[in-house]
Formats: C-alpha cells, sequence, structure tokens
DNA sequence: ACATCAAGAGAAACCGCTTCCCCGCGCAAT
DNA sequence: ATTGCGCGGGGAAGCGGTTTCTCTTGATGT
C-alpha cells in the first residue's frame, strides 16, 4: 500500500508489450545491438524509460554467465592496510562497471578457503589476501579460483597474478638510512611472531647484516599495537641502541609516546622508524620517518591484473614486487656525538 | 591446460547423471527436501561430494528471486566512519549468511542515487549512507529500493528504519563538560558547510546556548581534516576563548599540533575536545577528550534492521538515535585562573 | 483380490534475460 | 517477372537452478 510496494517489478516483458514488440526485440535494445530499426528502437526506449525498466542483473548474469562483480577476501576489515586495497580495488573496479564483494574470514584461516571458493561462485573473480592460510593450501585452492590476484602471497606450481609488498627492501633502506646517519647500534622492535611480513622484515634484516658487518643489530619482542610499543619503551631505552626499526607505525607511536613520558627525545636521544606510513604517521611529534607502502595503488593494480585475466584470459603476468617508498622526516637524526 | 581451466564447472545436470536420478531430485536433496529416499539421497550426496558440486549461487537467486546478498552505498571508504559501519555490517551479515556487496559514490552525490538503484537490483536490501544527498530526492528514492536501511538520515513520508548519530546531543554534553570546567568563553570550531552532521552539531550548539544564555559561544571556520585543524590555530588562539569544540578528532588533532608548534599549551592555556574516538584519540599528547560513536555496534544494527525487513516483510521499526559517549581524557582541564 | 492412498521421483514450467535460428519482406539484379 | 539476398524482428532454446504437477509404485484396508 504506502508506496506501492507489492507492486511486481517491470520486466522485459512489460516493456516488450508496451512497445509492441518481442522480448527479444527489447533486449537487443538495450544492449545497443544496431541491427533494430531506429523508429522500434526509439519505441522500446520511450517505453523502458515510461516504466522505468532496468535489466535485472540476475537474469542477465544466468544468461551471460558473468555477474560484473569480483570479490576480495580479507583476514580483517579493521586493518587499514586492506581498507585500502578494498578501497582502491573498489574505485578501479568501478571505474571499469565492476562491483566489490567482501567477505571478512575474521581471521580465521579455515574459513578463507570457503569464503574464497563462496565468493569465487558468485564473482567473476577473486582478490585474495590471506596471510595465514598455508602454502600446501594455497597451492591446491589457486586453480579452483582462476581468475584469481593475490596480495602478499605467491603460488609455486600454479601462474597466478601476485601483488607483494616487499617489506624486507623496506626496512633494509630504513637500516641503511640509520647507518648514514651514523648510527651503529641498531634494534628491531619486532612484530607478531606469525605475521609473514614481519618475517619478510626478518630476512631483510639478515641481508642488511650480511651488507654491514660492523653495524651491531639486536632484536627485541614487540608486537603490532600501540599498547605493545609503549610497553617496550623500557626495553628500548636500556638496550644501549641508538637506532630503532619498530615493526610498523602504530608500534612506533606507541614506543614514541612512551619514550617521550620517560623524558627521552627523539631524534635527539634516539633516532626512530615506523613501517606503513599511516595518515598519521607526518602527524606525530616529531613526525615519523617510515616506509610507505603504496596500498591503494595496490588495490587499482590488483584490479587491474584481474581485469586482464578477465578480458585476455591470460594469466601469465607475473608476480609484482613493491617496494616501499622511504618517508624522511623528524624522527631519525644524527647520532648523539 | 595448466590446472584444467577448460573444464566446465559442474553442474546439477552432471551429478543428477552420475547418481542416476533426475535433476529435480538432485535440487531437493541439496536443499535437505525430505521426501528423497534416504538412500537415493546418499547417492546423490555421494555423487555431490564426488564431483565437489556446489549449486551455482546465480541460477539458485533467479529461481528463489533472492540473492543473499545486501549493498552498502557508501559516499567514501576512506573515512573510517564508513569503514567501521561496513565492518560491523559485513560480520553481522555473515552470520546469517548474507554477503555485502560495496558501493563507493565518491563523495559525488549525483552517483549515490544511480548506485542505491543498481545495488538494490543485486542484492536483496540496502544501506544508505547518503549524507549529502537532497531530502527531496531521498524520499523520493527510498521507496524504491525497499529493503532499506538509512545511516545518518531520515525520511518523513516514507517509514523507513534509520540508525542516526545524535551528533547534537554530543556536542551538547562536551561544551556542557566544558563549561563544568569553569569555561565560559567557548569556540566551536566548524566542520564543512554542506556536511549534515556540521548542521546537526550547530543545532545541538543552538540548543546548548538556550540553556546556558550566559556562556559566549563564537564560531570559527574550519574543517575536516587535519591540516585544517592546524591552520585554525592563529584564528583560535587569538579569538578568546578558553574552550575549544572542534569538529572532529582529525581536526583536533591538527589544531593541537598548531597550537603545540604556537608554545600554547593544552589543557593549560587552552581546553579542546574531539570527536568520533578515533583509535589515535587516546594516544595524543595530551589524549583527546571526545565522544565516542559506536559505529562498529551501528553496522550490527544496521543489519538487525535489515534482516527485520528481510525476513518479516515489515519495515515499521522506527529511527534509532545513538548517544555518543563522552571521553574525558587530557585535553580539557579546569579553565586558568 | 480390489480399491484407495501416500510416498517418492520424474517431467515440465518458471525465474529474467541473451542469443541463435529462421522466416518474411523489400529491394536489386538478371 | 522471377530469383537472390540481406535486413530486421519473432520464436525458441538455453543459462542453472527450484518447485509444482503428475505419474508410478508399493502398502494398506476391507
Amino acid at each position: 500500500m504506502a508506496g506501492g510496494r507489492n507492486t511486481r517489478r517491470v520486466g522485459i516483458a512489460d516493456v516488450a508489450s508496451m512497445a509492441g514488440v518481442s522480448h527479444a526485440t527489447v533486449s537487443r535494445v538495450m544492449n545497443g545491438n544496431t541491427t533494430v530499426d531506429v523508429v522500434i528502437a526509439a519505441r522500446v526506449r520511450a517505453a523502458a524509460a515510461e516504466l522505468k525498466y532496468k535489466p535485472n542483473p540476475v537474469g542477465r548474469s544466468l544468461a551471460l554467465g558473468k555477474t560484473d562483480t569480483i570479490g576480495i577476501v580479507v583476514p580483517d576489515l579493521s586493518n587499514p592496510t586492506f581498507q585500502a586495497i578494498l578501497r582502491g580495488l573498489s574505485i578501479a573496479a568501478a571505474r571499469d562497471g565492476y562491483r566489490v564483494l567482501i567477505a571478512d574470514s575474521s581471521e580465521v584461516s579455515s574459513e578463507e578457503a570457503i569464503l574464497a571458493g563462496e565468493a569465487r561462485r558468485r564473482c567473476d573473480g577473486v582478490v585474495l589476501c590471506a596471510p595465514r592460510m598455508s602454502d600446501a593450501e594455497l597451492e591446491e585452492l589457486a586453480p579452483t579460483l582462476y581468475p584469481l590476484v593475490l596480495i602478499n602471497r605467491t603460488t609455486e606450481s600454479v601462474p597466478t597474478p601476485s601483488l607483494v609488498v616487499d617489506y624486507g627492501q623496506g626496512i633494509q633502506e630504513l637500516a641503511a638510512h640509520l647507518v648514514e646517519l651514523g648510527h651503529r647500534k641498531l634494534a628491531y622492535l619486532t612484530g607478531p611472531d606469525r605475521s609473514a611480513s614481519n618475517v619478510q622484515r626478518l630476512r631483510g634484516l639478515e641481508k642488511f647484516t650480511a651488507e654491514y658487518p660492523d653495524v651491531e643489530l639486536q632484536f627485541i619482542p614487540g608486537g603490532n599495537t600501540f599498547d605493545a610499543g609503549f610497553e617496550s619503551s623500557d626495553a628500548v631505552a636500556s638496550c644501549g641502541a641508538t637506532g630503532i626499526l619498530v615493526f610498523n607505525d602504530v608500534a612506533a607511536m606507541g614506543l614514541l609516546s612512551g619514550l617521550s613520558q620517560r623524558g627521552i627525545r627523539v631524534p635527539e636521544d634516539l633516532s626512530l622508524t615506523g613501517f606503513d606510513d599511516m595518515p598519521f604517521a607526518r602527524y606525530t611529534m616529531p613526525p615519523l620517518t617510515t616506509a610507505a607502502v603504496p596500498i591503494t595503488d595496490l588495490g587499482d593494480l590488483a584490479w587491474r591484473r584481474m581485469r586482464e585475466q578477465i578480458q585476455a584470459n591470460d594469466a601469465a603476468s607475473p608476480t609484482n614486487y613493491f617496494p616501499p617508498r622511504i618517508e624522511l622526516r623528524g624522527s631519525t637524526g644524527p647520532v648523539k656525538a
């Protein structure tokens, strides 16, 4: 009653009968098929406009075998990294008339495969962020997901486009920056043990120590939260290092706060680097030297790789490594004389 | 070739022929219809398992007239508020087996109606965040979207469940808090002119001045960005007010930074409040007194309202007002003697 | 032993759209 | 005038399921 809620949606048949043509012709007109007489086409369009007819996407999808939708599986939507990827992906896909269906696995890795499969069945392709999934499971899953783009993962046996941020490279450059400033005693405030990106940073630091054998590097257990950084400030203050590489910006901000409470000045007494270049990294006091990961671009490129596969049916694009861009700011400075 | 990419997806017909039954029977089994002989059902299930058959959701959707998907239209995915709503919505919907399709209107209000309409056609319902859309357009659009939940908007003529954050109430409480601390000269650093939530704050402040006629309140043009807050610091410093209500946390952080550069101490010289309680509000120096909006809950409730409509076909749930919760922190203090 | 009935499974219609196939018609060529 | 051809549009067959309808079959009651 209120607003005509019960009036059945208008379908192609309604337009057809109003325009006095077959529904096949309506379909042709709606799809811009030029083999329709212009006067009839105009009549159909008029009828469609009058009835406010819009083709039912589900019917179209079934007939065409495509949904114009891609899925993205993320482990945690509250993580800014995935938010940015989602955003880049969504905007890029929208430009080409595609929509994005989201699936949040809530960090439950056993859900990831199921969600990805479900998403794939509803969508024309899947972007998969599954940091916790085992390599074996990923290898097995990948072929069934075919139009697939991986984020921060790669597959051995199956050629799948993959976008990985080179965390190792980033942390190496940050460490090298500290060395340039004269620091010879460094410390790395680690991230979560099980985090793949923490492992990559550790590998990068291995390379770093190989390159700079005279630089001392110690490891201090940390975390990926503000509080973890804050609580590490004692350990950091007493470790003797003058240059601190922190797992990420959030923890670095916590550490910054803890150090300032202890009267330790940054960068006069201690130099500090973060990682991620989150929006507020430039607004801390002092502003955080960090490694910027162009994650929105990453979402954008994820779509481009997806589109290549959907359009060309060609999966042969290689892994893209994203080198972070070092942002030099106020939290690092020359070592104290 | 690699991985059997060209093998057509297995359909209900494949299972049917493998199990030696009609596809109708397969459908019955897949949907748990009990009118199927147990031994046949077992045979069908075995065949389905062996072929790894999963019903095609598009076919199901067409037949059932439902997609088990809801859409959400947001003006800007990079806004933490909408990210939180999206997250709450997505998780709540997932618990009931529903997925979420996102549509980012990129702040283009003319897109909002189109995106909402498109989303509605693909989904069983739409959650609409359209702060910029005109009331008239919203009233016209709402009935066509029927299972619809509005965020921070209401409709007059159409009864539509609506979740609105009571920004006016929040800013009133913050202002009252400043008055309690002895402040008699307040200033409101405004948000974007066209923003509906800014207007609501202004209305709240009107009520406030009516209640506290002896308190002076002036308005300073601001914005919703860090830089806008930063650049307002001169105007704020010279305005004579001792208590500053800032449009939101981001701008407040910018202002905080600008004031500190000018040697103005918070809260000793000036008290400052934000709005939103974003994750870092508690970590600024000093920590920001602000109004917390339970936005993830809001996403959760949005789903509940949506489910009510989908299940019961009942739209009669009223508008829910969310009163913000005031977080007293270090950025506000007694007025200087 | 025959009629009645319920259970179970297949045939077919349907959801809304796209597209292939084919036919009728008008025009040009012979 | 007849044939050939191309164009435009209608009919119908899918796409992959669900569900109604109908028919078969075996069991039950008398």
